[in-house]
DNA sequence: GTGGTCTAGACCACT
DNA sequence: GTGGTCTAGACCACC
């Protein structure tokens, strides 16, 4: 439970730290009930200023992926809140339109996307099985 | 050629506005060689400031999705400046490991996602049809 | 005598056809006293407004490049105003260090700057022996 | 790190100052990694409009020289993006060009122009070696 | 008519 | 504290 983050990224460092361990619980190399390593042990291994880590906890607690519990730690979420999968449908849609017209843009056609995605699935079910 | 803008949206004007015209642009909408609205035209048909079409513009030109011509107005380029390719493919990539690790949080399967892309490729093929 | 223009650059297409003209002379393809292409005749080669040409010729003869007769046509001057010379050295300077900078910001180093300099020198004075 | 600018110029002032830090980086005046002055300071110290700065700024991170960490500052990039230097070339070229034949038309010769430009590389040297 | 620049000043997000 | 966005409104150059 490394995560790798790129602090020169206009992407935030709070948003890319959720992102890599959300990606790190979806390819099950991070599972459910575990506990995540303290906000400042995280600040100290990735360089960064604590208040960022605890902001990343605190919006990954918010969106029911992990639960703190005072004085023990952070762990990995047991049970899924429901999510709002109609929502969540929508909102897929759009990132891939975006993809598709960037794509077109610049030059890569549409079954090359297709082509991509079947790999990133691949990609993310390899890791899954180990 | 009349976009839609959603001025609440935490997605910067200037970015939804260059999304919106490259989307049809992709769609077939748009042809190269065509005159965009003038930047006053557009700011008056969505309500907004001509200086946030101006940026648009502007960044679609750096992008070379458009040629300005000083006093003539903004036109859909005809040549495709040569895209990196092997960069958007990176990029491209990157975002679709986003999108999955975000649906496995959401409660969405890889499949549908598959399902949805193919739906989006449908429906931007549908309009470039027309 | 037919310059070379290209209506999508921002430079305005009026300094433009003003440099081609200077370069005609400068390298020798146009003589002092020849008659430059009427004000119709260049606009219609050029397809540009002929409002464009009638003000690159209206600069050139501020300039002391020609000189318009009324009712006999645009000529290229026989002998040369005075030119300012001190004022021509500053300012050759000043886009001599603009190059430079540019070429570092590039990757271009200064050795490859003066032997393109070398180049140029050399390919002028070619067109001018023809 | 004290840009120097001429509001009354016609080259615009954001173009101005892109070209003061290109310079001062290009001079090893400014060296990659540091921090340059914030939007506002630089506004203050060059009595411009903070946006004037921030536009300024913008380009330059578009051209890859700088790097803006939201929340910490404007940097000067360390390692330079693969510039295409073919293309570079060519357009360095074209200025020697125009230079040449500005140069003549205002009654500087080709060896003069070759003597500014040895006399500008030596001063840009002199302020690297500092 | 067109786009381009600049100013003044407000609000927001990130660290 | 930092940069980023947006508005309102003025002025200029080009066609």
């Amino acid at each position: 439970m490394l995560p790798r983050i790129n602090p020169t990224k206009s992407e935030p460092i709070y948003i890319q730290l959720m992102n890599e361990i959300k990606y790190s619980i979806a390819g099950g190399m991070t599972e459910p009930g575990e506990l995540l390593p303290s906000v400042r042990e995280m600040a100290l291994k990735l360089r960064i200023n604590p208040n960022t880590v605890a902001r990343a906890y605190r919006e990954l607690e918010h969106e029911g992926v992990v639960i703190t519990r005072a004085g023990k730690g952070v762990f990995v979420s047991e049970a899924r809140r429901n999510p709002d999968k109609r929502r969540a449908l929508v909102e897929i849609k759009n990132v891939l339109d975006g993809i598709l017209v960037d794509a077109f843009h610049r030059g890569v056609s549409v079954e090359e996307v297709r082509e991509l995605l079947d790999g990133r699935i691949e990609n993310l079910n390899k890791t899954r099985a180990k």
